[in-house]
DNA sequence: TTGAAAGCGCTAACAT
DNA sequence: ATGTTAGCGCTTTCAA
């Protein structure tokens, strides 16, 4: 048994005590129920808690509850601007309903997401919601515990959790389309790595929409999803024979990356370059120039996912698909300096 | 109660029973100890937990044994690169002695952080980690409850609780005689703003070598630490009469929006503007120019923060100040293009 | 309106 | 080497 060092710790029992009554009445002035209590011996008892500094033990409550108030949430990388702002959100909406938020990085490794998965399911979390690196992740554990989960940052649907996201396919063709409307011809494509074999969905729409216009397909570059995964694809990007016009990128994170390489070239957005990316995350706003980028509307989504674990009524959602919209800015051309 | 929907779930009691042991040796051969049981024994056991897909309850553990295994953190905000950086670590830190991680953002209000505090407190986290928008923010809540607890990013020493970061003043001194070195001598700061009223530490560390080169005090533009701050300031500093040659600029949030409204303004960095910030987070790499900064060395004020909580030996710790190095990169003037 | 008490799942001291 | 069991702090049914 730990030794509890430090002031001795206040159990319902002590409020009991010094308010002279039973610590179901202190339950019950606590929790506003399921009894209602005379209004003097709430004081007494309200007076009690202060006095005494009682503070409510959470693991009790949650054993007694089997319920933690508490949501899990696995993420690539709290560093990458678009995850930052999204695990933001969940974090607000879970704090809504009463939750905290359990955090952890996977840094893009598989075993990492495993094991944090089973960690977080062993401490009980009452939902949990994971952005993984894989495809179609290895959910058996989780499916097994019963322990509701979403997968969120997902598009394509899966068998086994609903999954919230937004419509990659159709946000890159539309990112893509706005870059044919300028009429440039030559687009390549940044594209991110994931763990899986399956391309990114992003990269279809890019070919979707060069296709329809009928434009050849341009080169495409692929890197991690970072700033330095963007930047060293930038630099490829900036050397290449038949240098593209334009460049659709995955990412803010890349974005901010090739931004870089490209300047480092010597060469100009969008005058040289056009560019549009995926996300539009605040800090998207502050490049050089600032980034026209197909949002993602994170406070959504969160909101859905977490609404999606917690409340009854949405258990039923299986699939859910946000759209995005299109942030003009000068990356693309739209406003020529 | 709660009822608990999907497979029923598995207790301890159910692996012992299936296994043909008692719940002591269950536990025995899960916490290796502290009884030893016989291979043939733990065999057994190990074949039921893995049959019945068992997985110990934490919030039993951690009443059981007064712990949770848990941290909490408090910082400002996670959307900004320094604290994402910082909050990054810590998890890491905690990570490697088997704690998670339970983060919470104040967005600058006093008012949530106390309540992150309170909650994070009956939540009967084992360490509390407070990167508060205070000086010396409340702390009696949490000295009372005996739960140890660290104030990061903190450079003023604190009556009541250690403290880990670095030296802004200096550091904030050493980045401004870079400046002065390079002959700038009309030298402005971006400074931070904090909810206390007392200045930033950095705002001496500026005018001490200022005065040290016997310069004038250039302007001060005080915006938050945030993109937007800086931008906000950036165009102020932009618009100045008597328009200062070089400014330091207290973190790398704000250099950004800084660099941003500079672009804008038709204002070239390092030649019209030299720059010099604070943090040197790993988005400082990536600008245009990229940013001469002052680094914070996250992972070890990281590793500091969480070994004061947990490890016996440095619970001595008190006022952990840690050394900044400058990062030479373009903005300041040092490589012009 | 209030109280007594069972029991959530686990650990470990104390038996055997 | 293994088993029995008290009790961690809480909630809530059931009784008063």
């Amino acid at each position: 048994m730990t030794v509890k060092t430090g002031p001795a710790r206040v159990t319902r029992k002590d409020v009991a005590r010094y308010a002279g009554v039973s610590t179901a009445v202190v339950s019950y002035v606590i929790n506003a129920g399921p009894k209602k209590v005379a209004p003097a011996t709430e004081a007494k008892v309200l007076d009690a808690i202060q006095v005494l500094g009682y503070r409510p033990n959470a693991a009790a409550r949650a054993l007694k509850l089997g319920s933690t108030e508490m949501l899990g949430l696995v993420i690539p990388d709290n560093t990458n601007p678009f995850f930052a702002e999204l695990s933001h959100a969940i974090e607000d909406a879970a704090n809504d309903r009463g939750y905290a938020l359990l955090l952890t990085n996977s840094n893009g490794s598989t075993a990492k997401e495993r094991k944090h998965v089973r960690n977080l399911l062993s401490r009980q979390v009452d939902g949990l919601l994971l952005t993984s690196v894989e495809d179609e992740p290895y959910l058996d554990d989780v499916v097994t515990t019963g322990i509701p989960a979403v997968l969120l940052n997902h598009y394509r649907p899966s068998k086994l959790l609903p999954t919230v996201g937004v419509d990659l396919t159709a946000g890159a063709r539309a990112a893509v389309e706005h870059l044919i409307w300028h009429n440039y011809e030559n687009i390549a494509l940044v594209e991110g790595m994931n763990t899986a074999n399956t391309p990114d969905e992003r990269e279809a729409g890019w070919a979707q929409a060069l296709a329809a216009a009928r434009l050849r397909e341009g080169q495409i570059f692929t890197a991690p999803f970072s700033m330095e995964g963007g930047y060293r694809a930038g630099r490829r990007l900036a050397d290449a024979r038949d240098r593209p016009r334009a460049v659709f990128v995955s990412s803010d994170a890349q974005a901010v990356g090739v931004l870089r390489a490209l300047h480092e070239a010597g060469l100009q957005v969008p005058q040289d370059i056009a560019l549009v990316s995926f996300d539009a995350s605040f800090q998207s706003a502050f490049t050089w120039p600032a980034l026209t980028a197909m949002h993602q509307p994170t406070g959504q989504m969160a909101e859905a996912a977490v609404s999606a674990l917690l409340d009854r009524e949405s258990a039923k959602a299986r699939n859910m698909v946000f759209p995005t919209d299109l942030v003009i800015r000068r990356s693309c051309g739209c406003r020529p300096e």
